[in-house]
RNA sequence: GCCCAGAUAGCUCAGUUGGUAGAGCAAAGGACUGAAAAUCCUUGUGUCGGUGGUUCGAUUCCACCUCUGGGCA
């Protein structure tokens, strides 16, 4: 049996050098990077996912991005999956795992647990929004509270993605979506997950604005027109994440190009700040403010 | 120089038939179990441009002034 390699992550906001970090330590020890991104995930979202440029990536390649098209359905329970297969993957080959990424949701699921519950179905999905377009979603908070009061006492009223997805569990396994919450932990032997996040304020702010420039520079517009042709839709998830949310906007004339970088700017400051705050909840991470004292300390870490 | 329209929260603006004001965005904090870069919650004192006048009381009416748009000379 192989002895268990130690699984590095990082994680942090937008913008805070998580993705140089990780092609640093490429360079000096054998690694697997694997991604942990909700939007990297998919195929023709690049420029606005900020993923590295196609050049990069035959040096420094990626694991799970680019693995699903935009109109496909995917969620944490698919990428724990995912991660699971790429994570042994790099077992076998000897070489270490490193996660890097900002789906913060996806990192908790993974450091902290998830548990078992039925995966979304898109028919009862669908009865269940009918429903709610028909007779509004009190009645279907309403209806969750004599279903299963434990799940909607932790759900706001107004959250209706929530009670959807509650009312849908309760419907496909015929019980409480609460009797699935044990949070059942993962077993990860070595981990050592690091934070790394140089802090908000003004620096942050006017690299970020160059970086919404660079993405509109590089074709960003264009990227999103090109998706919205090919699926040709712009209900798609990926077109509801920050900036693209807005680049579809504008492709609709519902916001003008002179406001257009301020949005983009705004949905990632936002993105960042939900970041943190998930951050917060997750244990054990070291924080770092620099791409430099978080590398060696890692190569610290690997040398014992 | 004249005429018109503005001047209200960090920004864009609403409003008060005279009783000192509120939305959206931003900001801050938070929730989060298959859409999660999603979805949702909480937080608003600001010389209501300045100075006077009328009034019990003015951000609201009046006068003058300053500034900003636009038009005419």
């Amino acid at each position: 049996m192989k002895t268990l390699s130690p699984v590095i992550c990082i994680l942090g906001p937008t913008n805070s050098g998580k993705t140089d970090l990780s092609m640093r330590l490429f360079d000096e020890v054998s690694a697997e990077l694997i991604s942990v991104d909700s939007v990297q995930i998919y195929k023709h979202a690049d420029i606005g996912s900020n993923k590295i440029s196609k050049e990069l990536q035959k040096k420094y390649p990626l694991e799970l991005i680019d693995i699903i098209e935009p109109n496909e359905v995917y969620s944490v329970g698919e990428f724990l999956k995912d991660l699971k297969h790429s994570m042994d993957k790099s077992t076998e080959s000897n070489k270490v795992p490193i996660l890097v990424g900002g789906s913060m949701m996806y990192f908790f699921s993974y450091l902290v647990g998830f548990d078992d519950l039925p995966k979304s179905d898109p028919n009862i999905r669908r009865k269940i929004l009918q429903d709610i377009d028909e007779k509004g979603k009190e009645i279907a908070y309403n209806d969750l509270i004599a279903k299963d009061p434990e799940a909607a006492k932790n759900i706001h009223p107004n959250d209706s993605q929530r009670i959807v997805r509650a009312l849908e569990v309760i419907e496909i396994s015929k019980t409480t979506m609460s009797s699935f919450f044990k949070r059942k932990k993962n077993i990860i032997p070595k981990v050592f997950p690091i934070v790394i996040d140089k802090g908000k304020g003004s620096d942050f702010d006017a690299q970020l604005k160059n970086r919404v420039k660079d993405m509109l520079k590089k074709g960003f517009i264009d990227e999103v027109d090109e998706i919205i042709k090919i699926y040709k839709t712009n209900q798609l998830p990926l077109l509801n994440s920050a900036g693209y949310k807005e680049v579809s906007m504008f492709l609709e004339n519902k916001i003008k190009k002179d406001v257009l970088i301020e949005k983009i700017f705004f949905a990632h400051k936002k993105l960042a700040k939900h970041q943190r705050t998930w951050i917060k909840k997750i244990p054990n991470l070291k924080a770092f403010q620099t791409v430099d004292t978080a590398k060696n300390e890692i190569m610290e870490y690997l040398s014992h």
